[in-house]
DNA sequence: ACCTGAACACCGTTCAAGT
DNA sequence: ACCTGAACACCGTTCAAGT
């Protein structure tokens, strides 16, 4: 409980000498709205990662109790749900270009992997979590679109989608999971973020040459190559495979239905 | 804190009518290991899923204190290390045929996959976890010999691997994380299994035709194809796109160090 | 050497009661 | 209508004390 002072604090046509002290202690605090819990949430989680954000620790910064939160969200879930959507919004989505779509596809995975390492903590809010958001549509529209200009089948560019985000978030999640290990290392002690690689290598390096001859190899593959490179070759490899794939029939009317141009979307809108 | 019968057991010379309640209530209860808390673990998780499974209830499933386990696991995530080690031992790996290493590889994501699917909640498990015992070891080096064999760089091969053991396990556990919804479900309720699925649908449907011209089609063709065609979608794309990337030079030194045949592999290791 | 009870510092969620 | 205190049923982990 804050501690009030004498003369409380009223709107309206009072006159008051508003000084810096009496807007600190606002005594009428603000209602609870999702909104809100929704900013508090994402604050939280740049500020303490993933595991920083629960209904108690939220109900703490936004100085209520717990109980409170469960009128305006349902549970944890919707919480996490919420938070992916807003920051979904954030994904930029092309303006499609039939001549570039795979560059573009490619493009689209760079900044949805962007856009988790700015909000670290997201990737596993959105881990189980389906993104039907605005933003999540809106991307997932363009993807979809970007295939279906390349010629790729409609079940195809379906799936494509679901596995493209399904690698990102992945690759996200994996990110977080690790930058979270070395910052857990005990603070006196040895906060050396190589500590897992070179475990890793040692690991790699004790294995028996005889049984595993191949693992000296990823030994020192992994050794070297950094993250981006992995990541890039993520994506070569699934946008290769997917061109690689049996294209669609041209039909007009397909072409109609799946890949409908500017002015024949207006066209229907008008009908 | 099970009751005693009056004479209490002895072990040694003692002559005792060893009656089948003698046997049930043995009152020297076995002594705690590791293999025994990996035992308990599994059984837990088969019977309660993922969630099922916590040093308390390993505990109490192995009538003792929590505090015990610790003598035996530094902590809750060297449980599920050993646990997915176990499980991985169960990997079947193939013999290499260069004829065939596109397919070889194909089939061991299935039977990855089906791995994880026979022991609900080790996708969980598996995750945040590197597989670095035994069956995980044998696994990547059966993968990347596949790969080399096909003459794919091995810096490919292994990112490859990688790339691979991350599209299994997050199938594997959006899988589990379906499953797990479907089942807490209110148990007098709808326990419907295709709610969740007429729901994403008519999300689809409400979509902005004008907005979204593409989701029409993507909520059509989720309606059909199940999981295994989607499954079989991701690993022909992924193993067509490594297929057509770049191969490796076929310089002979190159040919030996990287992928050594058997009688190599046992001269080397005799010198 | 191994095990235990009790405690510490947390969770998510519910519900009767207050204003 | 909205918020609260208190409770319920859990977590992982530590540590002094017991045998």
């Amino acid at each position: 409980m804050a501690e009030k002072r004498e003369r409380s604090y009223r709107a309206g046509p009072l006159r008051v000498r508003v000084t810096t002290e009496a807007r600190e202690e606002r005594p009428a605090k603000p209602r609870l709205t999702r909104e809100r819990i929704v900013e508090a949430a994402m604050r939280l989680m740049a500020e303490q990662g993933y595991d920083g954000v629960s209904m108690r620790s939220l109900a703490r910064a936004l100085d209520t109790a717990p109980a409170s939160l469960y009128a305006h969200v349902a549970n944890r879930e919707e919480v996490d749900q919420l938070v992916v959507d807003r920051i979904s919004h954030l994904m930029p989505v092309p303006e499609p270009d039939p001549d570039r779509w795979q560059d573009q596809l490619k493009q689209m995975m760079r900044d949805a992997l962007a856009l988790y390492r700015a909000h670290p903590g997201s990737a596993r809010a959105a881990m189980g979590v389906i993104p039907l958001g605005e933003g999540g549509v809106r991307a997932a529209e363009a993807m979809v679109r970007l295939c279906l200009a390349g010629g790729v089948t409609p079940q195809a560019a379906a799936w494509f989608c679901d596995l493209m985000a399904l690698y990102v978030g992945a690759i996200a999640y994996e990110e977080e999971v690790w930058a979270q290990r070395e910052n857990t290392t005990g603070a006196g002690e040895a906060p050396d973020p190589e500590a897992l690689d070179r475990q890793l290598a040692d690991h790699f390096a004790s294995l028996s040459r005889e049984r595993y001859p191949a693992m000296a190899v990823l030994a020192a593959v992994m050794a070297s190559g950094d993250g981006e490179e992995r990541f890039e070759f993520g994506i070569y490899v699934r946008v290769s495979g997917l061109a690689a794939a049996p294209t669609r029939s041209r039909r007009p009317d397909d072409e109609e239905l799946l890949a409908p141009r500017p002015d024949e979307v207006s066209r229907r809108s008008a009908g």
